[in-house]
DNA sequence: TATCACCACTTAAACGATTAATTCACACCT
DNA sequence: AGGTGTGAATTAATCGTTTAAGTGGTGATA
């Protein structure tokens, strides 16, 4: 038993026939007589080669079967945060079922160049903190699809937001209220914080400037106000970042009938603010969440929310990058009225 | 702008210098004047070279700076059990300070040759379901490091489980009493089942083996007692299983009057299940758990368990592979004293 | 002046495969 | 016989680097 892994020319040596022949063995039937297949294989058994050298192939087929998950937030984030996590799912099931690897990646944009060498392709899901490696990706001559924000040139898996913010704002909204908005990364700030100025340049992900001009629209029509100083920046969907916004809407003075949320951890978060300070919900104060996941509807009142399948756009982000047509797709959402709006 | 990628040998070409001098600019400085080297990286920098091709370095260094995690059950299954994900947190953590990247890898001891070759080390996290996995792994020439499992002659992360299983035990069991267990992973079977026979040749996991033991232990010690039908095989640790196994500790006649569980998640399973069929515990039926995880604590009565921080056992098997001693590491635990035991 | 060390490069052989192009033998057809 | 088509294998170029060994040229040392 030898240290050193064996190669194909040890094989072929062995055999005494060309490497061509065994390269072919693995790769190309149809172009050796079956009996000389055969003969290969089992020597290569009987040796321990258990095929070409993987590294090699990468370099020679330019290709590694390995897929790159791109993910906005840190892996440890990303784990831990239903919607993300469930999206991590859809995509590695289909994944696996096609016999590629997953490659989590949470670096900035000068790491990625590590890694896109032996990459078959790109998944980018949510807006990366840093958008210059949106723009490194995009020129990048590799398949690559984004999944929850836009990069100009690339397609990308995506429910109406703005439509959705649209209807789930108009279930809310009652003629003469004041809103609120908890938003998520809708400037660079990586802290919570109020936003005051109009309109946003600053906002980082098109997915909450769609979001945010649904909800607009909805408040405008629906005879509603909202003063400039009542939108939050929230820098992720994260509890104790929410938590901060939570405490500060709700002892603003006055304090808004309705609250709408970009996701549902922060809607949940604001809930539970509520309650603790003994604010009814909805009579004193209507919540509306975005997501829909499963802890929003086991809470008391459970929450009125738009929800999507974090799972089906992993699978159809997956889906669309390996195979070789690479187009948009929109996905349907559903409005979830629960007693954080009407009880 | 062109559609190929440049080469070292376009960079060279351009400069009328050697291969090895641009190679060496990147990745040697000390083998070049300063000058050269400058020269060099604003010839890059100015004709879009981002740097030797990956994919090449893989093949020629024989280093690829990517780690493959093994996981023991599906990705999906994986990310959304709190204490896996909780360990690839801990992982990812330090793969990414240390300039390395991570690759799931769920597949089965056949496609494991799909990544021997260009992955730098491996997890492996949890005993594979397919025990050929294993012995795969032992079988490559690379760094490998086991957690919660063993595999004869690789590294392993662990607490020591018997001694922890044994304590936990003590503190619940009462001389004279009866004692189920809830064990993870006893046998093959892909459903829960009785365990009849004695001793478990089939036990597939170390693991479980020792906590096994640790209970049997303490069962003795204390002057207690188990049935040969009172040990329940869960496949994994899935709420839907153990809620099946919960069931039937439940309605035996007579009932045990401590359930010992070999993970939190079967442990909350089954007191929420007793808790609905109007036992009380921990005054009809104590119960402990294993792992520590946050939600156990939140329950009430609130857990007795062994607590132990995935983080942390996912931070030392990351950096213990990547240092190059891989020795093995017993982490600490601590007892949690809830109050499904003493309230 | 001969020797030596050192610097800054270059040369050329790997790394371990894939694959287009080529060769060769053989059978088939007219 | 001569031409042609086919199947099975080989040849040799290529993928894009890294790196041990080699090559001059310069300045210091004795």
């Amino acid at each position: 038993m030898t240290k050193t892994k064996l190669t194909l020319k040890d094989v072929a040596l062995q055999l005494g026939v060309s490497t061509a022949t065994i390269s072919n063995a693995f790769n190309r039937p149809d172009q050796l007589s079956k009996a000389r297949r055969e003969q290969i294989l089992d020597e290569c058994q009987r040796i321990g080669y258990t095929g070409p050298n993987k590294a090699a192939q990468i370099l020679r087929k330019g290709r590694s079967n390995i897929v790159a998950l791109i993910l906005a937030d840190s892996i440890p984030y990303t784990v831990s945060d239903p919607v993300a996590s469930t999206f991590i799912k859809g995509v590695s099931s289909v994944l696996q079922q096609q016999g590629k690897h997953l490659l989590l990646y949470a670096g900035d944009s000068q790491s990625i160049l590590d890694v896109v060498d032996f990459v078959d392709g790109f998944i980018c899901y949510g807006a990366p903190r840093n958008y210059k490696l949106a723009e490194e990706l995009a020129k990048q001559n590799k398949p690559a699809i984004t999944v929850d924000f836009d990069i100009d040139g690339l397609p990308s898996v995506n429910i109406d937001n703005q439509n959705a913010a649209y209807q789930i704002a108009k279930k809310a909204i009652s003629p003469g209220e004041h809103v609120a908005i908890l938003g998520l990364r809708l400037i660079e700030s990586p802290s919570t914080c109020r936003i005051y100025d109009s309109p946003l340049i600053e906002i980082q992900t098109s997915i909450s400037r769609r979001r945010l001009d649904g909800y607009m629209k909805a408040i405008e029509e629906s005879g509603a106000s909202i003063t400039n100083d009542w939108i939050w920046h929230i820098p992720e969907s994260d509890r104790n970042f929410a938590k901060q916004a939570a405490k500060e809407v709700l002892s603003s003075n006055p304090r808004p009938n309705t609250v709408l949320c970009m996701s549902d951890i922060i809607a949940l978060e604001l809930l539970q603010s509520a309650l603790s300070m003994g604010i009814k919900v909805p009579e004193e104060l209507k919540i509306t969440g975005f997501d829909g996941i499963e802890e929003a509807d086991r809470t008391r009142p459970n929450l009125t929310t738009v929800c999507q399948s974090s799972a089906l756009k992993g699978e159809m982000a997956a889906e669309a990058l390996l195979s070789e047509s690479l187009k948009s797709t929109v996905l349907p959402f559903d409005l979830k009225l629960g007693e954080t709006v009407t009880s």
